[in-house]
DNA sequence: ATTGAAATAGCGTCAAT
DNA sequence: ATTGACGCTATTTCAAT
């Protein structure tokens, strides 16, 4: 069967900048200079590269990973949440507040019978019920919240970009 | 009832340790000179702590954060594993294969009915589909994997260290 | 868009505290 | 462990292609 093709919403990157990309995200701090030798371009080159990288949005930002065992908080969870009715205002209320909550590494809104997704990292146990107890079940619009403890974490390992070496 | 206080396991990081990650948590390229300065140390010193919370794993790397849908991979899914038998080399197997799998961003083993939940970006649903079954639903030991699109995703805006500003 | 070169700024070693 | 100063690199601007 032969593969659709779709249009691409996206202008698909260049060598370079797939390249540069890769490096990036393997060393986030990467001096300007070892990335343009890396990819064969001048200095100069590659400092506007990198920049429109991340004024398109490609490169979302160069962060520290911290663990968040090291920093007080050795308790990681996944707690899935299912709202009732799905009111609208219940989705972006919480779009807009879960972030801010103290400890909230992320979240995903899925399809399925779960609506959303947290991964949370807490001080302890107790930190943990207070923390689904008080901002989650508590929550109008929120039917239910299964906590699931994370027990191990693994980050993948391949660049996004594919070109790994 | 008074607070159980149970023996660290990690030494607690000083004020300026913690703000030198809360910093680079959100600026992973902020110059030695800038952290130096917020902090209120010498560069030099600056250099050293830095480079010790490297060492002692609190800071683990410096990556940029890409946007999977700029780089070919739109869409994204949340996939519950869930293990047959629970024989402890379908566990080490997977935790050792599915970081280098395309496309995988995470994956956390949990407690509860699932065990693994994996979090992944491809190229297409199609490419979703294949993923599932090839590298999941086809592997030895698991029984079930449910797949949830992942329709948005929020990060966490806090820091962990709590030390923002 | 890409470049090399020049000016500016940052990094990292060291001897001293 | 922290420091300031020094020598070395790296970043960034710019005129030219």
């Amino acid at each position: 069967m032969a593969k659709m093709v779709h249009p691409e919403v996206v202008p698909p990157l260049d060598r370079i900048d797939q390249r540069l990309v890769a490096l990036l995200e393997k060393d986030g701090r990467m001096p300007n200079a070892t990335l343009a030798r890396e990819v064969g371009v001048a200095e100069s080159t590659c400092l506007v590269r990198v920049r429109q990288l991340r004024e398109r949005g490609v490169i979302r930002g160069i962060h520290a990973d911290i663990d968040p065992s090291m920093v007080g908080r050795p308790v990681q969870a996944m707690i899935a949440v299912r709202f009732g009715g799905h009111r609208r205002t219940h989705f972006e209320d919480f779009r807009e507040q879960v972030p801010k909550l103290p400890g909230v590494l992320g979240a995903f809104h899925v399809s399925g019978a779960t609506d959303y997704f947290v991964h949370v990292a807490c001080e302890s146990a107790d930190a943990l019920r207070d923390f689904v107890l008080d901002h989650l079940t508590n929550r109008p619009g929120v039917l239910h919240a299964e906590t699931a403890l994370i027990f191990d974490t693994l980050k993948g390992e391949g660049t996004l970009s594919g070109l790994d070496e």
